[in-house]
DNA sequence: GTCTATACAGAGATAGAC
DNA sequence: GTCTATCTCTGTATAGAC
């Protein structure tokens, strides 16, 4: 593994487990076990460190499920491949790690393009599906696959964070989604907050 | 004014618009025109001064809905509140400062306890007027208002998040959700992540 | 309650030897 | 590419005069 595969990972990791806050130039090179300067020599500053991490990890996340994306064939598939996905991606912290980024959207412009970033590759990664999956459901016209998407994702976005405050209270509005979901027309369950 | 309302006023400006990481002992006092020092008289710490503004914040903006909501008979008037509640509590920020104070529970027990009131609050409100909405609605028994109330502030949170990387995105994104809401059975629109 | 002054830790970042 | 050393700034927090 090379220095600069080491800060990038050991960024990804302190992101999601300490927060914006716990992470800095020191944190990530003690974390990665190589020299603070070698932050500034292979990256420049710390937001574009950032950046860069948050890129990869999307970017290898995502590609982990293009395969499993292109199988879905219904609805139905895409509610259990969603539960999947959720359920790891917030295991392996990348939903955490998407959430601190786009609060620290406000303070650096790396940051915000890291946030965009990830979000247009989760949504456009989901937005092919929908659009496949919209076509002679009675959804088709009524919401745009796109904006779907993005829905789907900013709402993960959203109850990532508050599953910090509070887990029970995460816990019960996910139920409320997936029952809702299940009330979809004519599809027999699978509505799309219900991953 | 006292210079306590005017730490935590400031606080809470400072929160909305310069994120988590611009706000400091010395921002806040300088925004307030006040020493720096009596950040430490009147809250002890930094974490403490931002639980007391967020919880202020929310005590102030609740309060102010508080008639509207009670006033609320139907899916219909609900949906017609909560697009006034949602622009308006955006461009007071208060939208954002959750989002921030959330993001920022991971490095502070304070800023937890204060997101956790934060959510609290509003969907405590929300779950009141939904409670007696969904008696003898088609959802009565499907899904909780205590974990729909909590779904749509948690939604609620992340779409803002997302607005600060992609404007146009978060829009199509809350487009779909009134699409999606229109969709309600026997209600005629009105569905929870409309507003 | 408010002010000045200051201690001290940790942040980002760079210079220069190796 | 890597390491040591260091500069400078900004952060929290406190002591003590007023």
């Amino acid at each position: 593994m090379t220095t600069r595969e080491k800060l990038l990972e050991s960024t990804a990791d302190l992101l999601a487990t300490e927060g914006l806050a716990g992470v800095s130039a020191r944190s990530i090179a003690a974390h990665a076990g190589v020299n603070q300067a070698l932050v500034f020599y292979h990256f420049g500053t710390v937001p574009e460190l950032l950046e860069a991490a948050v890129r990869r990890s999307v970017d290898l996340a995502v590609a982990s499920y293009r395969d499993r994306f292109s199988d879905v064939r219904s609805l139905g598939d895409l509610l259990a491949l969603g539960q999947d996905l959720r359920r790891i991606e917030r295991r392996r912290g990348n939903v955490a790690q998407m959430a601190q980024v786009m609060a620290g959207a406000q303070s650096s412009e790396a940051l915000a393009r890291a946030g965009w970033y990830a979000m247009q590759q989760w949504s456009g990664e989901l937005e092919g599906v929908l659009a496949r999956l919209l076509v002679g459901s009675p959804l088709e016209g009524v919401v745009s696959p796109a904006g779907l998407a993005r829905a789907v994702a900013a709402s993960t976005i959203g109850l990532e964070l508050y599953g910090g405050v509070d887990e029970a209270g995460a816990g019960s509005a996910l139920g409320s989604l997936r029952a809702l979901a299940s009330l979809v027309p004519a599809t027999g369950g699978g509505g799309p907050e219900a991953g």
